[in-house]
DNA sequence: AGTTGTGAACTTATTCACAGCC
DNA sequence: GGCTGTGAATAAGTTCACAACT
């Protein structure tokens, strides 16, 4: 496999592939050929055969992919095979339906701070973690955590991503609706899933 | 305007125009350049003006768009000037941080059904709506409600959705982390929160 | 026979560059 | 002078098609 840059879009759907894997290796899968697995994500194979080819050659001709050792590599790739620690901040519902996901702890993200502006939610224990005032945020210096997360509703959000990266962050999940300004070195991945909601009308038909 | 095909990846855009273009009227700002709200999303000037430029001439040369006026058409290209009643299917922390979000109401979707599996919640109050039980949901037909939001932590999202479209909803906006398989008319918004989250580590300096 | 990995062809999306307008 | 709207050029991403391998 010669050098390639790697697009951001196979980025994108390793962790489709990933969840995909898991799937099939809980129903006891233990091979799966790029054509069966592209039927059930709804892409065409090849498509998933490049993907795969810019990180290793994974398959085997005339078998497959190994379930088992796919999803291994995958999450090697992703970096998802070590734990990671992550600062959520803003304890509202979102912030609570994210560390009741159980992908999060799949996905290695182990949150070991939680903050949160309401002095009502200060100092309860959430997941095993005390709940700190955001005043607090500067004391995460010396414990060098690499993520954060950000559900905080409003415009907030740059503010609290300035002292992230005062603290020494290296990626922020923003669920905020704002484009927040960071230096290059650190990477911001941003869901704003109120712009899913304000496509969803575009596609109805006319008349309705 | 000649005839084109319009991008997927421009109406993906057009709620984040006016995004910005709402929060400049709010702060007072009558007129702006393609280049100006370029630099605030971080985007390039020509890709606006061309995403634009698909729907219609909204700017004045020489001058920029008049913002009161270029959210009111993107509003009215995504059909958001008239609001659009959507169910929402599981009550858990996600869907009661959509209800609470402001942005709802804002993009015109009245939330006029909640339905839920947990007999402790069905019945309760949410939002002047009345939470009823999920094997409830085929009563929803003769509502006709056009738009369906899926909130179920699991498995049964596809279910679900087999529901929805036997309801004759148009849309369905889904965070549940599955693909949902629907007849071609009807549109699926998928936004999975735990596909940002697991590729936010790829993104950290190898040595963290 | 069946499947991977991949260069080449194709398709889609973005950026450039500039004519036309204010 | 400054900006929009847009065809043309470029870049990015996907699909094809097939050699190589099991």
């Amino acid at each position: 496999m010669r050098y390639h840059k790697i697009p951001d879009e196979t980025v994108r759907r390793l962790p489709t592939y990933l969840r995909e894997l898991q799937l099939l290796r809980e129903q006891g899968t233990e091979n799966i050929s790029s054509h069966e697995l592209a039927d059930s994500l709804h892409i065409n194979p090849p498509l998933i055969r490049k993907d795969l080819s810019y990180f290793g050659d994974f398959g085997t001709p005339g078998v497959g992919y190994d379930t088992e050792k796919l999803s291994r590599c995958i999450r090697k790739i992703l970096k998802l095979n070590t734990s990671h620690r992550a600062a959520l901040i803003g304890l509202g519902n979102l912030g609570r339906a994210l560390l009741r996901y159980p992908g999060f702890g799949r996905y290695g993200l182990n949150i070991c701070a939680i903050f949160d502006n309401d002095t009502k939610k200060v100092g309860t224990i959430v997941n095993n973690v005390k709940v700190a005032h955001i005043s607090r945020l500067s004391g995460l210096k010396r414990r060098k955590i690499p993520l954060g997360i950000i559900t905080v509703p409003g415009e907030t959000a740059q503010e609290i991503a300035d002292k992230l990266v005062a603290v020494g962050v290296k990626g922020i999940l923003n669920f905020a609706p704002y484009y927040l300004d960071v230096p290059r070195r650190v990477k911001v991945i941003t869901i704003d899933i109120a712009m899913g909601l304000a496509r969803l009308p575009y596609y109805l038909p006319n008349h309705a």
